[in-house]
DNA sequence: GCCAACGTTGGC
DNA sequence: GCCAACGTTGGC
């Protein structure tokens, strides 16, 4: 409509253990495999857009917190851990023709204050949030403009200074 | 470690 | 296409 790209905001959780945030810190970039939700993978392959915001998001720790904002830097391409024997990941039905998994690439940008779970609960600006939707555990999912600039704030970060 | 809330699989 | 059984996620 005015000619400016549409930016679209999202959380993506990552398993402490598993890929840190200060892993992502000192790679730069990395591809975001092992996604094996078809809901979280039609969100990389259809609506993640270079330039996207992400939040990301420590899992399976206590508190569980937001610890970074990161961005997409590449955008949907076959998850090839999907067709590797050696990977935890591989699918037997993923092929080259049909890769049936999708990641993106995301960029470390700026580390955040942890805003942990219960701290984003208690916070009323963030009603709704999906995050915060009972039964929720999609590994990949949209964050709105609004509370994207909250969770920011919370830890720490003026969102309009990024 | 428990378990609620999902998602997937496969027999029918 | 239903649905029971099973597997996974992830907070607590």
């Amino acid at each position: 409509m005015h000619g400016e790209v549409m930016v679209n905001y999202w959380l993506m959780k990552s398993e402490l253990d598993v890929y840190p945030w200060s892993q992502l810190v000192e790679d730069k970039t990395t591809h975001w495999d092992g996604v094996r939700n078809y809901q979280a993978r039609n969100i990389m392959r259809d609506d993640m857009k270079n330039g996207d915001w992400v939040l990301f998001y420590h899992s399976n720790c206590k508190p569980p917190h937001v610890a970074g904002v990161a961005k997409v830097c590449k955008e949907g391409y076959p998850d090839f851990t999907a067709q590797d024997p050696e990977s935890k990941y591989f699918d037997e039905k993923a092929t080259p023709e049909n890769p049936r998994w999708i990641m993106v690439d995301i960029e470390a940008i700026k580390e955040i204050e942890a805003v942990g779970l219960p701290e984003l609960r208690a916070n009323p600006s963030l009603e709704g949030m999906p995050l915060l939707q009972r039964g929720q555990r999609l590994s990949v999912q949209p964050v709105s403009a609004e509370h994207f600039a909250v969770v920011c704030q919370m830890g720490g970060l003026n969102s309009n200074c990024l």
